[in-house]
DNA sequence: CGTCGATGAGACTGACATGTATCGTATGAG
DNA sequence: CTCATACGATACATGTCAGTCTCATCGACG
């Protein structure tokens, strides 16, 4: 009666983000020790470990799209309240540091993008993302003068600045989500 | 005669370069490969896959403080000459983007950072940049009102998003240095 | 109590990459 | 011409990891 194809997996995935996420290259039996398994039993629920890495992959977008998405974010594209863009996407930030720092793993390994249903949802994904930017740029929160592509990238860069300067430890953990918030607004912002 | 110890290995690290920016867990024989070499020879130059790397690493570090010193950047620190600043800081933007396109494969990997001499020069590195950066801000070049080293993380996190876009295709390559200049100071200049 | 299913532990194989050694050869200097 | 050096090619030993299989164990459930 589970929803889910394999409901008890969560487990695993969750020990091999938190494996994989510091040591990319981690092998299977690593990642079974560090979830209190048999490599066997691993072996049982992915057979391969391409198999587990996509289903790390998958898990991530299912995350991803769950951001964009919480909060009727996107039901704001085409709409005209600047106010209500910008809580948007401030919030949406904020999610998205959370999820940079869970699925650092996904977020740096283009092998995932090149697996093709992942690369899909990856496009459909940013597509989505660009339109709500587009839009927030039509409604005067945004620049203007720059591709809503290119603000997409600069998130995802500004994500990556705040998961290099916990790693460094030049900034404290808890004051992550504010500057990489007022970094974006500076930088895209008008 | 030669002032640097193997003068004769820049062509492999130029190859080695090319093929691990494409795939970081390239083998020795694909390096070997893709510099026309026999995989012995490059065994000859450097003993150890991690010699190679290490190699790399320093070699991306020197192009790194290269940059950083070029025309005279760093001889700013402590002077107050705003425009010069800002000059300088648009000219250090536009090298790094074109080393981090070199040397992405070094860019993106802790292994480098981890090993004690190049991780010495790496924080050292850090330390003249975000000096450089703390100097702008006390000209008024740069906001004051963030910590100059979350302004290096930004740096370097804009740099990423050059090369993801890049990568993904969606800016030409040639309008990149010039969208990561202007983001970066839209983002901590003012 | 007996059975079924999932698990853990361990052995095993095959593939692959690294590192080393050897051998024949070409090139270049003296 | 001779010799030394570097090179390519090849073979070999080693280690690691993935993937498979087997077997004993444990727990749930009828």
């Amino acid at each position: 009666m589970s929803v889910s194809p394999s409901a008890g997996d969560d487990r695993l995935i969750a020990a091999a983000l938190t494996v994989l996420n510091g040591d990319p290259t981690a092998s299977m039996a690593q990642i079974a020790a560090a979830a209190g398994v048999g490599r066997a039993t691993l072996h049982r629920h992915f057979a391969t470990r391409d198999d587990l890495v996509l289903a790390i992959g998958a898990r991530s977008l299912e995350r991803w799209e769950g951001s964009l998405r919480a909060e009727g974010t996107l039901e704001l594209v085409g709409t005209d309240d600047a106010d209500a863009h910008r809580a948007a996407l401030d919030g949406l930030l904020r999610r998205y540091v959370q999820d940079a720092g869970d699925f650092r793993f996904a977020m740096d390994n283009p092998e995932i993008e090149r697996h093709p249903a992942l690369g899909e949802t990856v496009l459909r994904l940013c597509a989505l993302e660009t339109e709500l930017l587009a839009s927030a740029q039509r409604v005067g929160v945004l620049r203007d003068d720059l591709p809503a592509v290119w603000i997409d990238h600069v998130l995802f860069g500004l994500l990556r600045s705040g998961l290099d300067a916990q790693r460094y430890g030049d900034v404290a953990p808890r004051d992550i989500p504010d500057l990489v918030v007022r970094t974006f607004f500076a930088a895209v912002g008008r």
